[in-house]
DNA sequence: TATACTATGTGCGTAATGCATATAGGACAC
DNA sequence: GTGTCCTATATGCATTACGCACATAGTATA
């Protein structure tokens, strides 16, 4: 049993014991740079930016479209983003579409840079497993 | 601005992200497989615990000692460790001394496996944006 | 007794986030 | 023109992870 129960925690409710519920994303908002990352191709609104997660390969990350528009109006509050309506409407609602700011672009070249790091980290630890199995493996 | 910053996570002690200082911890629950791995090298006690952690390399991931005792005995509910007093005291209080379990030997492997899977997605997304940021340079 | 170091543990507040639900425009069937 | 479905945005709620403050206690030593 992987620590979130596997990796279909976007399709099933299952049973899982314990105190320990579903396992959701691994890296903390993550979202975030995600989002501002897609932006940097061009404005986009947020219904049309889940298929674009699932297009960079994020798969494992089954995003609520809830969580996007949300962490997309925090950006734009935190300046980031800067989002209008999309007057070239296409058989439905209206679309508000988000453009990356260049305090967003920066902001995001700050993420790249933490991420990185934790990348670092990742493959530190993940030696250091490596390593430290070589004598274990009598089981 | 860093990711961690200003949002009540690095701000407090008038440290920000950015290289020094300590981070928002961006994965989740990563103290659960450390500390499994790290029992691997044999029985430890929780105060033991944060030297050797540091010694892992995750100084990026300061722990604070009631995360520590509270993820060792969520291990211990769950099977994936075994604890006991110790009785050679050496000069303080008893100390709860933790041993890997079997099942907290695969509950670590599983575990791995699922880093693995989040370093291999975080270096696409880090690839990415790389790769994005060609002919975004012009700015 | 007081202080300091070791060691374990609890309480509390908050950020992150999954899930359910609300609202509403447009297209199409009936 | 009503019902249904897809698109699209948004809010409410509960849970989880976790940092910080604090409580408890054994040992040593001044």
């Amino acid at each position: 049993m992987p620590p979130g129960a596997g990796r279909g925690w976007g399709g099933g409710r299952g049973a899982h014991g314990r105190g320990r519920g579903p396992q959701p994303r691994r890296i903390r908002r993550l979202l975030e740079p995600a989002l501002l990352h897609l932006l940097r191709a061009g404005p986009l609104h947020g219904y049309a930016l889940v298929g674009a997660l699932e297009d960079l390969g994020l798969e494992a990350y089954p995003t609520d479209l809830s969580g996007i528009y949300r962490v997309l109006r925090d950006l734009e509050e935190m300046g980031m983003v800067v989002s209008s309506w999309d007057e070239a409407s296409s058989g439905g609602p209206p679309r508000r579409v988000y453009e990356l700011t260049p305090v967003g672009r920066q902001y995001l070249s700050d993420w790249v840079y933490d991420l990185r790091a934790t990348a670092d980290m990742l493959d530190r630890f993940l030696h250091s497993y490596d390593q430290g199995g070589l004598e274990e493996e009598s089981d």
